[in-house]
DNA sequence: TATCTTATGATATAACGTATCATTTATAAC
DNA sequence: GTTATAAATGATACGTTATATCATAAGATA
C-alpha cells in the first residue's frame, strides 16, 4: 500500500512532466487498477471504485480516465481479453523493453514478460515488408496458464 | 469463382475426413467469407449470406457455424478486430507455417504473413518459462496499412 | 419406423464500447 | 476578483459483439 503512494507519486511526476492532470479521479481509477494487482475490465473498474470510494464514478467516465492513462503510458490496455493493466514500470525512469502480456483465458491471471529486442525487431521488419506499419509494438497472444491446463 | 468452387470441394473432402459434417448453410457460410475476400464480421457476413442467398441465417446460427469453421481450421478469427476471415490454404495438402494476420484499424484491409518457426519458438519458450502455454500460435498485433497511415 | 444425435432457429440478455450534449471544474486573460 | 475559455466529468442513448437457453428440425442409427 505505501508502495501504491510511491507509484502514484511517480505518476504525478510523470503528468506534469508532460503537461497532463492527474485528476483526483484518475488518480483514484489508477490507484484501484493498482491495488487490485490485476488485469480489469473499465466494469469492473468502476465497480471497484464506486465500492471502495466515497465518490461515485460512471463507467462511461473510466473508459475515459483509461484511455487517457494509456495516453500517458500509465496502463496497457490487453484487447484480446478487453481488459486494463497499470503499467508494472510507473516508478522506473529508465526505458524498458516493449512489455508483452500473457493473459490466462480461464482464470484471467495476467504476467507479464519481455521478448528481446531482436525478435520484435524481426517481427516488424516483416510487417513493413507487407506495407503496413505496428501501431503498438504489443503482441497479444492468446494462452492459458499452466494451473488452469 | 470457379476457384472458390475447388476450394470448397477441398473443404468438404477436409471435413469429410474429420468425421464432421460440412452442411449447406456451414458451406454456405463459408463460400461468402471467401467471396467477400475480406475479413467480416459475424453479423457483416450474416448480413452478407441473407442478401446474396435465398435461404437466411440468423446471426447467432452464423456464430455457431464460426466456431464450427474455426475448428476445422477452414477460418481464423482476428480477434482484435472482431473479425473472421477463411483460411488462405483450404486447398493445399501440405503443413504451412502459423499464418500472421495484419489488419489495418482504419480500413480493415487485411494481409496475412509468415513469421518464422524459430521466431515463434523463442517467444514460445518465453511463454513456457512464465508458466504459461500457447492456446493458438496466432500472434496478434496492432497494425496501420501504409495507405492509411 | 422409432430413437438418438446433431444442427439450426428464436429469443433474451450480457458485456463491451462509442457518440452526444449538458454540466461542472479548472485555467487564463483582463 | 471577475469574466471568458478550455478541460474534465456526468448523463443518456445507442451500437456492436457475444453468450445462454430452450425449442424445433434434420440427419444418422438401430
Amino acid at each position: 500500500m505505501n508502495e501504491i503512494k510511491t507509484v502514484l507519486e511517480h505518476a504525478e511526476q510523470h503528468c506534469k512532466a508532460s503537461g497532463a492532470r492527474l485528476t483526483p479521479k484518475r488518480r483514484g481509477v489508477l490507484k484501484e487498477l493498482l491495488k487490485s494487482g490485476k488485469a480489469l475490465s473499465a466494469y469492473e473498474l468502476a465497480d471497484l471504485f464506486n465500492k471502495e470510494s466515497k465518490e461515485s464514478i460512471p463507467t462511461m467516465s473510466v473508459y475515459r480516465i483509461l484511455d487517457f492513462l494509456e495516453d500517458e503510458n500509465l496502463v496497457h490496455k490487453l484487447n484480446l481479453a478487453n481488459k486494463y493493466i497499470a503499467c508494472a514500470h510507473i516508478s522506473c525512469d529508465h526505458s524498458h523493453a516493449i512489455p508483452q502480456f500473457l493473459i490466462c483465458r480461464q482464470c484471467t491471471k495476467c504476467v507479464e514478460i519481455n521478448i528481446d529486442k531482436a525478435t520484435i525487431g524481426e517481427i516488424q521488419k516483416k510487417v513493413e515488408n507487407a506495407d503496413f506499419q505496428l501501431t503498438k509494438p504489443q503482441l497479444e497472444m492468446h494462452c492459458i496458464c499452466n494451473d488452469c491446463k
